[in-house]
DNA sequence: GCGACGCATTGACAGTCGTCGATATATACG
DNA sequence: CGTATATATCGACGACTGTCAATGCGTCGC
């Protein structure tokens, strides 16, 4: 989603060449947990979608097309987009009934997500 | 940050016109702490950003820009871009000795930011 | 002073994102 | 069938993001 044109190097150079400007020890930095959570965060980072996951996640259960709509101040295109984009990502899936179309979110794909998420920002202390 | 251009609003529609589609309480959203938590998630859903914060935490302190540089796969202008991304946000701050620079965390401020993560982000449950 | 160095800023570029009107698709109802 | 309704997709637009070379700015050592 975003444009990450190279990867995260893990080790802190140990400067040989003059004196290391700051003290103590290498950092080591886990790449990919924070190439997956970067993208989770990505999908997180739109109130749109954020207000999608808290109605979806409040109701615990389905949640129709036209009620979302209804919900956001976005127009139907723009609610179908976010939709589209939680949807490819897993994190939320939908059934048809007749002429609506009902969302709901996949736990056992937000789970790992939310661990994710509370990894990274649990290190942030 | 993004390109909000609207606010979220706060209930789902009671749908007067038809039937609802979807049965059950109309979900409130919190729309405040979505716009905040959005702006922090646009913050940390980019790995370079997610691997400066891990390593100045990991420090524990102040940590030279060159370091920074040496660890990052991005160049000079392109950490100071992150860097400065991060302290316009208040997240880390600098300080200079001589003619380096020494970023550091400020707690005060990303305790708040991950109440507020981990607020919405235990909400996906 | 002068040159070297570390970092910040500028400016430009390509790529991506969010939005919405228009349109397509699909279902339901006469 | 035709029409209405709900959702998805398309296409275009403006705005923003990430990146880096070039340049500026401040500090150090000489």
């Amino acid at each position: 989603m975003t444009k990450r044109t190279a990867r995260v190097i893990v080790e802190v150079p140990d400067r040989t060449r003059g004196e290391r400007c700051s003290p103590g020890p290498r950092p080591l930095v886990d790449l990919d947990a924070l190439e997956r959570a970067s993208a989770d965060f990505e999908l997180l980072a739109h109130p749109v979608r954020l207000a999608i996951l808290a109605i979806l996640v409040r109701r615990g259960g389905e949640v129709c097309v036209c009620d979302l709509e209804g919900a956001l101040p976005v127009k139907q295109p723009t609610v179908s987009h976010h939709l589209r984009l939680l949807r490819e990502a897993g994190w939320i899936d939908t059934v048809r009934k007749g002429v609506w179309a009902y969302y709901f979110v996949r736990p056992d794909v937000v789970a790992p997500v939310r661990d994710r998420v509370r990894r990274v920002v649990e290190g942030l202390r």
